[in-house]
DNA sequence: CTGGTGAATCTC
DNA sequence: AGATTCACCAGC
């Protein structure tokens, strides 16, 4: 490569990539990190290209710093992955693939670099476990290990419910590929959640003679740059990860496998606003390798693919475990069981003190962390809201505080309103805090426990908790989303679900869609032992399709029903959105002029595109920082690929009067 | 005319 | 993003 200019991407908004004098002595290659000197500073870059001649004016080139180590290139596989990603989702190619290497290979190196680097490749991956039996697969699984074509791109959809075995099949199906090439690299990526140790170590057991990492928010610096280079030089085979593992190097990537596809953490809500689901699909395209979704209650948007044949569908509709029934459920109408001034209703009462008396655990679930939800004056009504947001503030009992769930802003309920001075200042509505009083109070002697956000701040802590319900301490277990997320608890035979009523009221469309998800998780928490399982819901929406379709557990059902109200409606899946973002100090001024956009994006009138008018953001206000959002529609994601790709330069360059951004196939519209 | 602040500009 | 330069204004 002895050409005069190479051509670098680093970590700054700029929509192409920089040109600089090459260092031919240096023998740089395209994907390696560079050291290149930005305005005054000396930044890591990423080779992307070279030519002889620069469009730059020629006096004002400056020369590449040179090489940083002798790590081997990223593949063009990867840039080319990268690349996607960036036109896809509309931010420049430098801020999409630097900032997915750990700090260590993202930053300038320092005085012992080498000698960094050679104990970063001490790292062992490898864990040796006794050997152990394995589990007799059944007819379904057996069916997906057979007809799961391994050779060569294409997507399937595994829709498995709670207990149907999926990671065992996750597991054989890794088999498969080490069977044919040892060497083979897999990536499996998880939602963020706690209970990626225990995956991780379910996969190393299972594989002995493997090198399996994992990768996630949580690891130090250290751990995830020791990670990213045993996968980027082969070393690693299994990378058990969160969705910034779709961005990692692999250079022997065979296979990719979701599980959870549906869950919410796979969308980045903040920086590039990517859906790691997609883009690994569109990685697996590239690589031509299979991948693999996994969920008991897919997206709508895979499951509408899987229904027009776009994707393979596998069905797993019994439990793998012999004898463990689905659990049974019951609606109860909460207009005819309330017990005034309480929670838990008449009969939710009975069932729970059954179970108490046959030594059986519960769990019961609550979308609503905190005391309650907001406090209110009696006497002139005022509400406890945030001074920096739009929001309420929560009012927590331990701590005596109000706490914004938000920013984390956080003052001391007053004793008297602000307003007014009345000390009558009563909590409105219910939180896991004030149930968990309810419940103590109901059953003195049961052991409580409640598991959220705010019980499990500490590192480790949710961990405790739910080992000490394994063990079989705890009675009653009290908590948000963080129960309903993949635990065996063999014990529990009764789950309560409280308040899901405001969730049916929600104005976004996806709301059903994710209540039904959540709803089918807590369910299957009960009963995944021996004992029969039960499941009560409190609700005045007794006669609701959703839940008479969660009663019969029956997800297709569901689904079809809602994907035909969406096609009707004209929602996606069945169309395609992008949300044009403002932030500005004053609502009215980001409304005008996200008017004016709407007025710039009209006058393009480009076909099958569909512009709504500019709207605060459903929480309009964080930090002082006020939202507004116009909604972009096309009749495909094609369609708005092309009318992005000719309207976005004309926002960026000509009209970014204010801090704007597009998040492309946004979740919360 | 200075210096201080916030917005605008540029990074090869 | 982050550093630098520009633009405008209070102060003497």
């Amino acid at each position: 490569m002895d050409q005069k200019i190479i051509k670098v991407i680093v970590d700054t908004p700029l929509w192409e990539p920089l040109d600089y004098l090459n260092v031919p002595a240096e023998n740089l290659k395209v994907g390696e990190r560079c050291l290149v000197p930005v305005g005054r500073r000396t930044c890591v870059g990423i080779v992307v290209g070279f030519s002889q001649t620069s469009s730059f004016p020629q006096d004002r080139l400056k020369k590449i710093i040179g090489r940083i180590d002798r790590l081997s290139p990223l593949s063009s596989n990867w840039l080319r992955f990268t690349k996607f990603a960036s036109k896809y989702y509309l931010s420049p190619w430098g801020e999409t693939a630097v900032p997915s290497l750990p700090k260590f290979f993202r930053r300038p190196p320092g005085q012992r670099h080498d000698s960094s680097l050679n104990r970063l490749r001490k790292t062992n991956f490898v864990l040796s476990a006794p050997d152990q039996e394995l589990p007799v697969l059944n007819e379904e699984q057996k069916y997906v290990l057979d007809n799961f074509v391994q050779s060569k791109f294409g997507v399937s959809l595994l829709y498995g419910i709670t207990g149907s075995g999926k990671t065992e099949v996750y597991l054989r199906l890794i088999q498969k590929v080490f069977d044919k090439d040892p060497e083979a690299q897999i990536l499996l990526m998880v939602p963020e959640i706690n209970l990626t140790p225990q995956l991780v170590e379910r996969v190393a057991k299972r594989f002995p003679n493997h090198a399996v990492g994992s990768w996630n928010s949580k690891m130090s610096e250290g751990e995830k740059a020791a990670t990213w280079l045993a996968a980027h030089e082969g070393r690693l085979n299994i990378l058990v990860g969160t969705r910034l593992s779709v961005f990692a190097s692999l250079p022997k990537l065979s296979m990719i496998l979701i599980d959870e596809e549906h869950d919410s953490s796979y969308k980045a809500l903040e920086g590039v606003r990517y859906s790691s689901r997609d883009l690994a699909i569109k990685r697996a395209q590239i690589e031509n390798i299979p991948i693999l979704l996994g969920s008991a209650t897919p997206s709508f948007e895979s499951f509408q693919r899987a229904l027009s044949g776009d994707y393979q569908l596998f069905k797993m509709t019994k439990r793998a475990v012999q004898d463990a029934h689905l659990p049974e459920l019951e609606l109860i109408d909460i207009s005819k069981d309330r017990v005034k001034g309480a929670a838990l209703g008449a009969q939710v009462r009975d069932e729970i003190t059954k179970t108490l008396e046959k030594k059986e655990q519960v769990l019961i679930f609550l979308n609503r962390r905190g005391y309650a939800p907001v406090v209110t004056c009696n006497s002139c009504g005022w509400v406890s809201t945030c001074p920096h947001c739009s929001t309420f503030a929560v009012y927590h009992k331990t701590t005596g505080n109000l706490t914004c769930h938000y920013c984390g802003w956080t003052t001391p309920l007053p004793r008297h309103c602000p307003k007014c001075g009345s000390v009558e200042i009563v909590p409105l509505g219910r939180g896991t805090q004030r149930v968990e009083e309810e419940i103590k109070e109901l059953w003195p002697d049961a052991n409580v426990m409640r598991l959220d956000q705010d019980s499990t701040r500490r590192k480790g802590s949710a961990q405790e908790v739910l080992e000490s319900v394994h063990q079989g301490k705890v009675d009653i277990l009290l908590g948000t989303q963080i129960v309903a997320k993949g635990h065996d608890f063999k014990k529990v035979s009764l789950v309560v679900i409280l308040n899901s009523d405001p969730v049916l009221l929600s104005p976004d469309f996806r709301a059903r869609e994710r209540l039904f998800s959540v709803l089918m998780q807590v369910s299957g928490r009960a009963g995944r032992g021996e004992i029969p399982g039960k499941v009560l819901l409190q609700t005045q929406y007794t006669q609701d399709p959703l839940f008479h379709h969660l009663s019969r557990q029956n997800y297709s059902d569901f689904a079809t029903e809602e994907l035909n109200s969406r096609e009707k409606t004209r929602l996606p899946p069945f169309t395609a959105q992008a949300l044009v973002i403002a932030e500005g100090k004053k609502i009215n001024e980001v409304l005008k002029y996200l008017d004016e956009v709407k007025q710039a994006a009209l006058s393009l009138q480009y076909p099958g595109i569909h512009i709504y008018s500019p709207i605060p953001q459903s929480i309009m206000r964080i930090q002082d920082i006020e939202r507004g959002q116009l909604l972009l529609e096309a009749d495909s994601k094609k369609v708005m690929q092309e009318f992005l790709a000719v309207f976005a330069p004309i926002l960026f360059e000509k009209m970014n009067r204010f801090n704007v951004y597009i998040d492309v196939d946004p979740l919360n519209c």
